[in-house]
DNA sequence: GCCTTAACTGAAAAGGTTTTTCAATACGAG
DNA sequence: CTCGTATTGAAAAACCTTTTCAGTTAAGGC
């Protein structure tokens, strides 16, 4: 088990919820992925590590991780929510608009934007959500 | 009719489209409202104007709008997204947490930004996607 | 103003995704 | 180990979106 891992078992402990084996096999999955992923990619990926996984539990299991703040939803433009945890600290994603790989961007220079949109419009800003689109190096070589 | 109409049923002629009695309601709807609309939303915004409006013809027309850039998609934070007309340029919204009022911000001070996501990344960057939360004055006022 | 025809429409059905309900089960505190 | 409660998966319900299809409407040519 990785270090990742038993920090993730720790929030569930702390906060007071049980560390099944299909919670267990949810972290390993996402713990694993390279990009965000479906709650349906996330039972199928999931039932590597817990065969019989179900994808009711999967939505419940996200919601609990969103309430604790470990993982981040990722809107796709395509209505439908990849999830991948949450690193610590406010970060943003590139999304390849080809392969969909995805890369984290630490730090965030929104700062001064933000609060001129506060003082434009009177908004308590709470909060922000920036997604970034792009062709990864890989798809970019592949287009020649 | 306003003139804003007016150019949206330009939009349509010109790329060869009808503009049929559904499509104006359509247009009328988003037009007074003063938030992005969900498709549903707008069906039933719509039949104010045209009884019978279908909201298949509605995810129909919103498709055709955003083909020809006259409508933006406003991804809500539940899964479903609202449509608002686009206004020329690229602009970004703040909604308010409490009441969905949402104000749209001109101009777009990103550009450094994602020059470096670029540079630290390899991606090459096509477009972005930002949406800040806040608390619109009004609410402000009645929490106390 | 009519005709004609392709674009367009709404209803119904299909296809997906997410939520709710419920009886059975597994966790973990004691 | 025992027990009570949190948690589970299956099934059903509730949504949201897309596809299919037969009938209708808009728009351009007469
Ligand atoms: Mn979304
Ligand atoms: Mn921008
Ligand atoms: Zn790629
Ligand atoms: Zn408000």
């Amino acid at each position: 088990m990785s270090e990742r891992f038993d920090t993730l078992a720790q929030h569930f402990r702390e906060n007071g919820h049980k560390l099944t084996q299909p919670r267990q096999a949810i972290l390993h999955a996402l713990l694993v992925a390279p990009k965000p992923l479906s709650p349906a990619e996330i039972q199928e990926q999931g039932q590597v590590f817990y065969a019989d996984l179900g994808l009711v539990t999967v939505y419940r299991t996200l919601e609990l991780m969103e309430e604790m703040g470990v993982v981040r939803t990722v809107h796709l433009a395509d209505g439908c929510h990849g999830y991948a945890l949450a690193t610590p600290g406010h970060t943003h994603h590139v999304v390849c608009e080809r392969c969909h790989a995805v890369v984290e961007i630490f730090g965030c220079e929104l700062g001064e934007f933000l609060q001129s949109v506060a003082e434009r419009t009177g908004y308590q800003i709470t909060g922000h959500w920036l997604e970034i689109a792009g062709i990864c190096a890989n798809c970019q070589q592949m287009e020649k």
